[in-house]
DNA sequence: AAGAACACCAACCGCGTTCGG
DNA sequence: CCCGAACGCGGTTGGTGTTCT
């Protein structure tokens, strides 16, 4: 890394140099160390590393804010420490990352989140500064791409390791770290996943055909239709579009023709459309909830992390997923009578979130960390749910009331008869393949019979009892719940199950190509032209 | 050629956790 | 148990080089 222009040669700072640049705020680290001491901030140079060097060989690692005191470095100790993880310290590989680093934080950080440290520890020599970095950089082009942030083969290697290891869980883990398990980890594609539908599905019908071929598209790792953030430039945008790799694209287009006609009207109408690629008339009545759906979800139809450290869309700080409404508004979520309402709520909580439910949220929430507070916030949805589900439709009287009520009692049941409880990652893969089948219809206004929508459904349950519109409407996350309460009984054991609708929808030859090159491909159009 | 956009990297900052007094 | 210092982590910022328009 290159020095700033106030480094001389040698590396040492005059005096002037000194004094004009690192006045200490008193704000770095534990802060006491300086007391006042004028401590030098920004590049180190070769001469500081040195003496840190030193210093370190003479009286290792930690102590940190000793180092200013013995060394005589004007550095704060939070300063060397990072200096010296990052640059310093011995056995640090530098240089670019290997194909097999690239894949094995992709993985990592399906299965982790934006757990730096830990996924350092996983790469040998990188150090987590060194992986943010990578990650927050590739998520960008990604996300700017309208690229799946994950393969399809990390979010069902994920899965099925959420399968492999939910039930083993436990045993000399305490508390916190199985809910950091991995079963209980959600790559931030699901969640993405999860976000379109919540943001489209409930207010336009004909939508499901967009959403479930995003979904499909990220379920497929199709490197062809992407999602591109409106506030890419077409050109630029279609530039990007071209690193995608043309066999796979082509192959992907000739079994889902759908896919060509969304691409190119996607093209056209996302920048005006804040990425939903067909006309809205937004009723009157949920204008405020189209605006919901628009700004802070405008990037619901890309690709794009769900991590809320990705700055690329300002909204994204706005806009609160699902599983971090409080629970207060899960009884509206259970028994929500009309969207409008219910997205006016939505939207309102947003703009001014009840201090106190906001707070209990907050506190769920470690911060920022995208993964455990989804465990957490899902856990207590879904626990709440059986509660609240049942006292709503006891107390409200709406026959759409009553009816969710059902499909909640149903669900219920469905989850209890899972025998355990399933990962969000199951709950949203699972999820998000139920939408890969239900793409597989051409359009989703015409609902799919319940044989051929529930087909792996248990036996016991009525096919009155398949989602009903009013319910996707309702509450997007419902669809999603009750897709997971649906397949997971199904896919529980068998893990085999989760490519098939793979299969189904690209035939057998494809789908096993699909999940041979999905890396390569992966891999291929991370890296761009 | 110039400016804009982007990529990459290093470092800073704030917050949460841990630990010792 | 409380408090403060030290530490660690994750998010963010800012600088520089490169690529594109």
């Amino acid at each position: 890394m290159s020095h700033t222009k106030n480094e001389r040669e040698d590396g040492i700072l005059s005096e002037e140099q000194t004094e004009s640049l690192l006045i200490d705020d008193g704000n770095c680290g534990g802060g006491g160390a300086g007391g006042g001491v004028v401590l030098k901030k920004g590049p180190w140079t070769s001469a500081e590393d040195a003496i840190l060097i030193d210093y370190v060989k003479k009286h290792g690692e930690g102590n940190w804010n000793a180092v200013q005191k013995h060394s005589g470095l004007f550095r704060c100790g939070k300063s060397c420490r990072l200096r010296w993880a990052n640059h310093l310290r011995p056995n640090l590989k530098k240089g670019a990352f290997t194909q097999e680093e690239e894949q094995l934080i992709i993985e990592l950080h399906a299965k982790m989140g934006n757990k730096w440290a830990r996924m350092a520890a996983h790469l040998p020599g990188r150090t987590d500064n060194e992986i943010k970095n990578y990650w927050n950089t590739r998520i960008k082009r990604r996300q700017r791409a309208g690229l799946p942030l994950y393969p399809p083969e990390v979010c069902l290697q994920a899965l099925q390791e959420s399968h492999g290891t939910s039930a083993v869980n436990g045993g000399d883990k305490g508390p916190h770290d199985i809910l950091q398990n991995n079963s209980y980890e959600i790559p931030d594609v699901i969640f993405d996943s999860l976000k379109a539908s919540q943001n489209v599905l409930p207010y336009v019908p004909e939508l499901p055909d967009i959403s479930s071929s995003s979904m499909l598209m990220k379920g497929l790792g199709s490197q062809y239709c992407s999602f591109m953030p409106p506030t890419i430039h077409r050109q630029k945008r279609l530039r990007e579009a071209t690193t995608f790799v043309p066999g796979y694209s082509a192959a992907v287009k000739n079994e889902c023709p759908l896919f060509e006609l969304f691409q190119d009207d996607i093209l056209d109408k996302a920048p005006r459309s804040f990425g939903m690629p067909f006309p809205i008339e937004p009723d009157p009545a949920t204008k405020n909830s189209f605006q919901f759906g628009v700004f802070p979800g405008s990037h619901t139809l890309s690709n794009g992390n769900f991590s809320a450290s990705e700055p690329a869309f300002e909204a994204v700080k706005l806009e609160l997923p699902s599983f971090q409404y409080p629970e207060t508004e899960l009884g509206n979520w259970g028994t929500c009578s009309s969207p409008p309402p219910l997205l006016e709520s939505v939207d309102a909580f947003i703009q001014s979130p009840p201090p106190t439910s906001r707070a209990e949220t907050d506190s769920l929430s470690p911060r920022n960390s995208g993964l455990l507070d989804a465990l957490i916030h899902e856990a207590k949805t879904l626990s709440s749910a059986k509660n609240h589900a049942s006292d709503k439709s006891s107390n409200s009287a709406t026959p759409g009331d009553i009816a969710e009520s059902s499909t909640f009692n149903i669900c219920e049941t469905e989850w209890k008869n899972c025998g355990e409880p399933l990962s969000p990652m199951v709950y949203s893969a699972t999820s998000f393949l139920s939408e890969c089948l239900s793409a597989s219809g051409s359009s989703l206004d015409e609902q799919p019979p319940a044989e051929t929508f529930t087909e792996s459904r248990v036996k016991s349950e009525p096919a009155d009892h398949v989602l009903t519109p009013e319910l996707d409407s309702c509450r997007p996350d419902t669809l999603i719940a009750s897709s997971w309460l649906e397949h997971g009984s199904c896919y529980d054991k068998d893990q085999t199950v989760m490519t098939d609708p793979i299969a189904t929808l690209l035939g057998d030859d494809l789908s096993s190509e699909y999940k041979n090159d999905s890396w390569n491909i992966y891999l291929k159009s991370s890296m761009g032209p």
